[in-house]
RNA sequence: GGGCAGUUACCAGAGUGGACAAAUGGGGCUGACUGUAACUCAGCUGGCUACGCCUUCGGUGGUUCGAAUCCAUCACUGCCCA
């Protein structure tokens, strides 16, 4: 049977440079489960993997989306296992690298099959929370499903707002589409989780935050001022720059921001990982570990 | 050397006799989260043998039934005059 080797942890941790290690060990490519850098130029703000690191180990994934395209956790996962289908026929085992949790999930377990939620229906709710707040919005939903109702964080728009959405596209209760059943998936797969003692982390993440903006993320972000609005660009490291360049704040601040925000995230990536018990954890910040022996052997045994 | 202002929890900053383990914000921690997820949201944040107890508001000593709050004094910081 195939391998999916899959390599996730916190941002920061050094995921890219140990993912390339291994799969140049294994002999196989990577599939970057990251859903900023698959769009073409958030190179600098995402630490995609370089020109030269791309010639290493053949990539998928890696700016290969425009940043207006829509793309979801539902998408790769469509894309990921058809590429995986064609991969498994030359290689035995594939990596795939990254720590976008929905995306790996997707992969590794499967989600459910929802509508895509056509955009004029997804900007008339947008407008209606902007308008009214969430009260409307969740007056439809008790009334259109209230199992989900009960199950929501009411207090949280995004999940309301979306509930309602699926509802008003399927014409069925959001409830009824979740089955809360994992996805059997044709091949074996095997999560290596990378992580660092929290001090050295956020030390790594702030270190590199000030390297980003020297190897010009300023530059970058401006590029993509006018697109600001764009999902894809709600991202950590222009998010921050864009109201440094609407002047709401100085550029020293928006760049503690990007710090601060990227630690946040890389803790909440920490808090999804650790859930699933199948993750083997490897402590980068233990020096003796034999990472690559160690995740060599998990990758062919069991 | 003289005058004024100030010193509160990790930081900033309210509180000026009892409702104070101390507002609020930031930071931090813990967690939720199946389709825009680098999103969005929630709880906790002095200690403990925890519906109660103990130690905190620069130090010390007072006043008071009771002090972060009043008095004295010492230390430090900032501004003004020399």
């Amino acid at each position: 049977m195939n391998t999916l080797l899959v390599l996730l942890g916190p941002t920061g941790v050094g995921k890219t440079e140990w993912s390339l290690k291994i799969a140049e060990a294994l002999k196989s490519p990577i599939l970057s489960a990251d859903s900023r850098q698959i769009y073409k130029g958030m190179v600098v703000g995402t630490a995609a993997p370089t020109s030269a690191q791309l010639s290493r180990v053949p990539h998928y994934f890696v700016g290969t989306l425009s940043p207006e395209d829509y793309y979801s956790a539902s998408e790769y996962e469509r894309d990921a296992l058809s590429l995986l289908q064609e991969l498994y026929k030359q290689y035995p085992a594939v990596v795939m690298a990254g720590g976008s949790m929905m995306y790996i999930d997707a992969v590794c377990k499967g989600i459910d099959d929802i509508p895509t939620i056509d955009e004029t229906l997804r900007n008339e709710l947008q407008e209606l929370y902007l308008k009214e707040g969430v009260d409307p919005i969740r007056q439809q939903l008790k009334i259109l499903d209230p199992v989900f109702y009960n199950e929501v964080d009411l207090k949280n728009p995004k999940r309301v707002i979306h509930a309602l959405e699926v509802c008003l596209m399927a014409g069925k209760p959001y409830s009824s589409l979740r089955t809360n059943l994992e996805k059997k998936r044709p091949f074996r797969i095997v999560k290596i989780g990378f992580t660092r003692e929290r001090e050295e982390l956020y030390d790594r993440i702030n270190r590199r935050v000030d390297q980003m903006i020297e190897e010009g993320l300023v530059e970058e972000a401006r590029g993509f001022y006018p697109q600001r609005r764009l999902n894809s660009l709600n991202t950590v490291g222009y998010k921050e720059l864009f109201d440094y360049f609407d002047g709401k704040c100085t550029l020293d601040f928006a760049i503690e921001k990007i710090k601060q925000h990227s630690r946040n995230y890389a803790r909440k990536q920490l808090t999804w990982f650790k859930k699933d018990k199948e993750t083997v954890w490897i402590n980068l910040s233990d020096e003796n570990e034999d990472v690559i022996g160690k995740i060599l052997k998990l990758s062919v045994h069991q």
